[in-house]
DNA sequence: TGAAATTAAATCGTGCGCGATTAAATAGGG
DNA sequence: CCCTATTTAATCGCGCACGATTTAATTTCA
């Protein structure tokens, strides 16, 4: 009676047509917005990656490579490489903390520090790019937090 | 008489926190996804991008390289190395077209074709993995389609 | 206290994305 | 017809992401 397919009994025979795909639609939105955002970071010399754990860090200064990595959700096989380049160009210092040798301590340099008043125009005009109102980005980026959350749930 | 900071005339001055940001919440929201389809993928062989060329190719057998990059948004140096391990795998043929020996097409073989059937599964497991309503799923992804839209445009 | 378990970061290998360049084929204009 | 411009794909280099493993430091607890 049940028109579920024998290849999926318990989930409903969904398109696997490029366009329906909301999968798509989010990845295709993330590379253009990588895109977006390519010639303001250059300005900052930054790739985007490193604009957001400079965000991480411009909002609390010393912070360990795994506390790092819970705000951004990224682990330090992604983390230590991209900081040991912010390290490379005197925006950042690393160094193991005393009291526990296993922990590495990441904190801003004066360069990394003036940074922020560089990227301070940078989230306006990318609010422009998008050509949304201010209530359809809050609208939208909690919706993508609430999807992220129960994306992460199962995995 | 406006409190417009200085550093940038022409924007509003927004936040450069972290979780305020949209960008942050799309970027966070696509790993999610990307670790999510991994588990599923795998069983058919396939990373998430060879996973969307499949399924551009399952629309329409036999396009050419550029017209799978307009589809997906990619150009020929992402495309290229990841259409080879396809060949590799046996899944698809590339041949350069006799008429214009500047393009190349893209067919499946018996393999790439079968294929299509394992995967048939695919999206209705995505779909109760985001833990949304059907129409959450299609206003959300419409969106997504209208930003990538914008955010191509400037660009 | 000392062996085992846990934790933190680093390392390794693979596969994207993409800016930039290159190579080859075709189209177009004089 | 040839020379230039355009088009198509491939190539190169770099920086992520991440699964998996490794190394080293700390904690646990028998």
């Amino acid at each position: 009676m049940s028109n579920t397919p024998p290849y999926a009994p318990d989930a409903p025979a969904l398109s696997l047509k490029l366009d329906d795909q909301l999968c798509f639609a989010l990845y295709s939105a993330t590379n253009a917005l990588k895109k977006m955002y390519r010639p303001m970071l250059d300005r900052l010399g930054l790739t985007y990656p490193q604009y957001l754990v400079m965000m991480v860090l411009w909002e609390r200064d010393g912070m360990t490579v795994s506390e790092i990595g819970e705000k951004l959700f990224l682990d330090s096989a992604t983390l230590t490489p991209l900081l040991k380049r912010l390290e490379a160009q005197g925006i950042l210092e690393r160094k193991r903390a005393a009291e526990d040798e296993r922990v590495v301590r990441v904190s801003l340099t004066a360069k990394g520090k003036a940074l922020k008043d560089d990227a301070a125009s940078v989230p306006g005009e990318a609010v422009t790019a998008t050509g949304c109102t201010p209530d359809e980005l809050t609208a939208l980026r909690d919706a993508l937090k609430r999807l992220r959350t129960d994306l992460m749930k199962t995995g």
